[in-house]
DNA sequence: AACCTCATGAACATACTTATCATCGAAGAC
DNA sequence: GTCTTCGATGATAAGTATGTTCATGAGGTT
């Protein structure tokens, strides 16, 4: 269990790390906004703890970077700020709790979140293709078909969201790491390369005007 | 909607029911663990907030009661009573506030836990026309409609705002992100094919000299 | 060096969307 | 009733989004 500590007071942050290493969990540390999103996209995790008050990316910013891959989030704020909470809670967090804190009480929320938090299935399966995400490997018909990065990271996106339309801007940013401006046919590219290579032609849905979406049936 | 308001305090209970009465649900009362009990099973609840001391019967043992039928506690406490709240997460309760609390913070941790519990479905159905929101599709009978980005947004407007009559500035400021200055049809044509489309040619209604408005009998 | 893989974006083709016009019809005012 | 205003409609041109092909170059491997 990974969970990543997004907190600019060191001693919280220590206090927290402590705390969670003590009851079995593994932590990474950010201190600011952006250190936050370069650690964020450079590993899984399974949970975030994030401070809304932090210095360069607004932690408002942070939280709808970290939505769209569905990674469960519990907002830490200080005591009193009741708008903040409800506001973080609106934008999709799952639970929240206050500074100070007992660390009795930060392992019970860590552990209710992810009690009721699916875990995000490592294999998926649909007309043949089987995508496995811890290996990275795709088959088709048993035969294993080749990814490149990009493309892997294009379809995990869709899976995970599977059945929502997808805007290019979530789509390219989530993969590329970089804001999207819309000049190029970069993305359509790969989805071309994608939809071939799996047979997924009319799986893969273009919206148009907003992105694609992955049309699957619901199980 | 409907929340079952477990709680010995009439003051704090009544409050309770003013809220959430106010905000759209309805409540069920019970002031003891028996009278909880009965209540329980004699109706099916979205959701129960449960004030831990209680006569009679004990919070926790009600916890252990409802736990297996899945629906979602919030568990009401004293302020600074921190064991009590991790016993009851512990023990598979959802969330929890603290007494004295704020009723827009009541408001938003039943939101939150109603959201995370049961995903609202942002699902509209009406006269064998199903609007999907997230996956951005609509389908008539079984059959796949396609919309354009403009008519979609401009039905989902209409949607969110059934039964009330909206103004053309209004419509066409949400769905074109610009000012209305009143000169074209465009609005007429789009409402025209949003109506031929899903045969809403009289769910739609026109208000003359206002605007739109979509008329669906209130659930 | 020669070769490969991959990402990229220019150029063009295609498909789809939308605004606008002209005209017709309906509602309300008198 | 007549007049006036507002809304409905169908056609179409202009605009915009997406698909596809292809040449290029970066970066790595042999």
């Amino acid at each position: 269990m990974n969970i990543l500590i997004i907190e600019d007071d060191r001693t919280i942050s220590g206090l927290m790390g402590r705390t969670l290493t003590g009851a079995g969990y593994e932590c990474g540390f950010a201190y600011d906004g952006e250190e936050a999103e370069e650690l964020f996209d450079s590993h899984p995790w399974d949970l975030v703890l994030l401070d809304l008050m932090l210095p360069k990316v607004s932690g408002y910013d942070l939280l709808e970077y970290i939505a769209p891959s569905k990674t469960p989030v519990i907002i830490v704020s200080a005591m009193g700020q009741v708008n903040d909470r409800i506001r973080g809670l609106k934008m999709g967090a799952d639970d929240y709790i206050c500074k100070p804190f007992q660390v009795a009480e930060l392992l019970a929320r860590i552990e209710a979140v992810i009690r009721r938090t699916a875990p995000s299935e490592d294999v998926f399966e649909y007309r043949g293709v089987v995508v496995n995400n811890s290996s990275r490997t795709v088959t088709k018909d048993g035969e294993e078909v080749s990814l490149t990065v990009k493309e892997f990271d294009l379809l995990s996106m869709l899976i995970n969201n599977r059945n929502v339309a997808l805007s290019r801007r979530q789509l390219y940013e989530y993969v590329w790491k970089e804001e999207y401006y819309g000049e190029t046919r970069t993305l359509d590219n790969h989805i071309k390369r994608i939809r071939q290579k799996l047979g997924y032609e009319d799986v893969i849905k273009t919206v148009f005007g907003i992105g694609y979406r992955m049309e699957v049936p619901e199980a």
